[in-house]
DNA sequence: ATGCACGCGGTTTTT
DNA sequence: CCGCGTGCAT
């Protein structure tokens, strides 16, 4: 055949990963891909090479960290096969595309009936898991121990951390909750508890969905029928994956044979939620032959002082497995590593900044302000409201986090598995004269019934629920198609959310947004699935999410950042107890993995990069007495040996004409108003 | 039984 | 500040 035009563009090495692979199918492949080096790309061209070469579509698994980028590589593949072959392959031709979870919850889904689950189960975002957990820990008697007992929260992600590193729970509290060790018992009882419920409820967590897959994968007819429903097999970003997920995967392909692993260790920024690095480490010799590795060193994105900077940070790694990234795109321009006396000092300079660059041509979209934690942007982002620049915030909280959103979310939830205690509960106690009480023999009842959502017409209405019930039975018992359903619900909750929140106006709005989702799914079911495996992660003040055509502004945590990158970013915060948080400077490891992230940061800028380095920070409600100020240095990451890869300036707010005016003389206010009444 | 007022305490990052 | 548990009035 003739050699296809778009291996032209490639380097060698990544042709060579493009490319690789002679046997039928292959023998397993490691791609280490360093930060900017074309990894989507040199993916999307393996796969659409695959396609061109005869691979059939349908029969390639992809698996991508988020939906976000499951999406992007797809599309890039019918691009790529679409040149070459003249025809591109159909978007629906690569039905295996999309994130662990997401096809975990799939593949349970299809084989529902043969491993003893209801097709119709419910999937638990994280709160609700949370909130079930919390049910649990009430009902054990746990919430009223003499010293305090872990937060539902931190039970949930100590059972969490549990199941996706497959260590021992002892071993899970030594490393990583030392304050909870004194309750392993307790923990124990109640993760026994929380499981019987969600079973008993029909309701898997994020984690079942890996749990459970690996436990099919576990039978080898199974194994064999999942794993044959595929002849290549291949996963992004396997340095955040965990022993869970790494089981899977070997179960799949047994032999390694079809599948590809894309990765990069200096990357790896999960460790909190059990992923491994040993993943991506271990991943030769878990075969024998070994698998081939290729490494794609040479970097797109960055200009070369941007890299030496970010190079230097990563050299002082602990451990380091893999290469110094290089890069041709010259630049005089080093790195800003900017001091300020405050945080709201570092606040407007971020914004000159970016007015600057937009006036030079860098459109508000090009551009970002990346930090370690979503509450380290509050002061940037009261800054952009006073000063009307429109942006957009990744990461943080989420618009389905709030009550009104998950309100309705729950009515569809229960609507469909009436058996989910945590949704009931939430949504009879709308329901005004209802509380936990009443609630709880609602779903009692419904529990017991042959078939729950007849029963749910049938039921005694609470003493107190009054005319309310029969208009809640109709809204949740509808025959009404799909999103004609979701109308329903609307109708009987807008009342409540009038009767409920102050601002009902624009919560309304939210639920507006979120009706036009649905619109877009065919049924109930898929639209809560993906949007509970995939929620739409971008919040922005009170004014609404921009149009898609307008231009805004970037912020993002460093997390929601991975994968992407712009002409110029903003880093705030470079100080220790930022990054690395203080919070996470228990263990070494810890504290690599927050030098890591600083390294992802970095390495987004293509041709600006500019570090914050706040001085005086306001600490609220740390001590009884009020607030106070504490005084942060320079982040570890960045010690005076590699200050020369910077340029290092401090900035402060020009005074011009500020006259310190004279304040008039004290009225007594409160003596007036008492003389009002005198 | 529900719902509200009060007081205490408090490990980020996300599928 | 916010969520959570407790105690009291309806």
């Amino acid at each position: 055949m003739e050699r296809a035009s778009y291996l032209d563009k490639l380097n060698d090495n990544q042709r060579a990963a493009v490319t690789f692979g002679t046997g039928e199918p292959p023998g397993p492949l490691l791609v280490i891909a360093g930060a900017g080096s074309g990894k989507t790309s040199t993916l999307a061209h393996r796969v659409a090479h695959l396609v061109v070469n005869g691979a059939d579509p349908r029969r390639i698994l992809l698996m991508t960290f988020s939906r976000r980028a499951a999406s992007e590589l797809t599309r890039r593949v019918e691009r790529i096969t679409a040149a070459a072959l003249g025809t591109g392959i159909a978007a629906e031709a690569l039905l295996w595309a999309g994130t662990f979870h997401g096809i975990g919850a799939r593949i349970l889904r299809d084989n529902a009936a043969a491993i003893g689950l209801d097709p119709d189960f419910s999937i638990h975002d994280r709160e609700d898991s949370a909130d079930l957990m919390n049910l649990c820990r009430h009902g054990l008697g746990l919430s009223q121990t003499a010293s305090r007992f872990p937060a539902k929260s931190t039970c949930l992600a100590i059972y969490s951390r549990k199941i996706n590193s497959e260590a021992p729970l002892g071993d899970v509290l030594r490393d990583h909750f030392p304050w909870c060790a004194q309750w392993e018992t307790e923990l124990k009882r109640l993760f026994g508890a929380y499981v019987e419920a969600k079973q008993a409820q029909n309701v898997l967590d994020y984690d079942d969905l890996l749990l459970a897959w690996a436990q099919v994968m576990a039978d080898p007819g199974f194994a064999a029928h999942v794993g044959g429903a595929w002849d290549h097999v291949l996963i992004d970003e396997y340095q955040d994956t965990n022993r869970l997920q790494a089981r899977i995967l070997m179960a799949l392909k047994p032999d390694g044979r079809g599948l590809t692993v894309v990765g990069d260790d200096a990357q790896s920024i999960y460790a909190f939620r059990a992923a491994t690095v040993r993943n991506i480490l271990d991943f030769p010799g878990s075969f024998a032959p070994p698998a081939d590795v290729i490494t794609l060193d040479r970097n797109y994105r960055s200009t070369q002082p941007i890299l030496a900077a970010a190079n230097a940070v990563i050299g002082a790694a602990r451990e380091r497995f893999t290469k110094d990234l290089w890069t041709e795109r010259a630049s005089a321009e080093r790195p800003q590593l900017v001091t300020y006396a405050t945080e709201a000092d570092q606040a407007r300079h971020v914004v000159d900044r970016v007015l600057e660059d937009r006036e030079t041509g860098t459109t508000l979209k090009e551009q970002a302000v990346l930090f370690r934690t979503s509450s380290h942007s509050a002061q940037l982002e009261a800054e952009l409201t006073r000063r009307n620049v429109p942006y957009v915030k990744f990461g943080g909280l989420k618009f389905l986090d709030s009550a009104h959103v998950k309100d309705l979310l729950a009515m569809l939830r229960l609507g469909r598995n009436p058996r989910d205690r945590v949704a009931g509960f939430r949504v009879l106690q709308l329901i005004p004269g209802v509380g936990p009480k009443a609630a709880g023999h609602v779903l009692d009842a419904l529990d017991l019934a042959p078939d729950p959502r007849a029963a749910l017409r049938d039921v005694a209405p609470p003493p107190r629920s009054g005319s309310d019930w029969p208009a809640f039975v109709a809204a949740m018992t509808t025959d009404a198609p799909w999103p004609a359903a979701l109308d329903k619900a609307r109708d009987w909750y807008d009342p409540h959310l009038a009767r409920l929140h102050e601002d009902s106006e624009a919560r309304r709005g939210d639920l507006d947004q979120l009706a036009q989702i649905a619109g877009g799914y065919a049924s109930a079911e898929k639209f809560l699935t993906d949007l509970t495996l995939d929620p739409p992660d971008a919040t922005s003040d009170q004014a609404g999410v921009p149009l898609k055509d307008e231009d805004y502004l970037i912020l993002s945590t460093i997390h929601s950042a991975k994968g992407q990158e712009w002409r110029s970013v903003h880093v705030l915060n470079c100080v220790d107890g930022c990054l690395p948080s203080d919070l996470g400077t228990g263990t070494t490891d810890e504290v690599e993995e927050e030098r890591r992230l600083l390294y992802v940061a970095m390495t987004r800028a293509k041709d600006r990069l500019s570090l914050g380095v706040p001085q005086r920070f306001y600490v609220t409600h740390q001590s009884r007495n009020g607030d106070r100020h504490i005084y942060s240095l320079r982040t570890r990451f960045i010690p005076a040996g590699i200050l020369d890869r910077f340029e290092v300036t401090h900035w402060s707010p020009a005074r011009v004409g500020e006259v310190p005016r004279p304040a008039p003389a004290p009225i007594d206010i409160a003596a007036q108003m008492r003389d009002m009444w005198a």
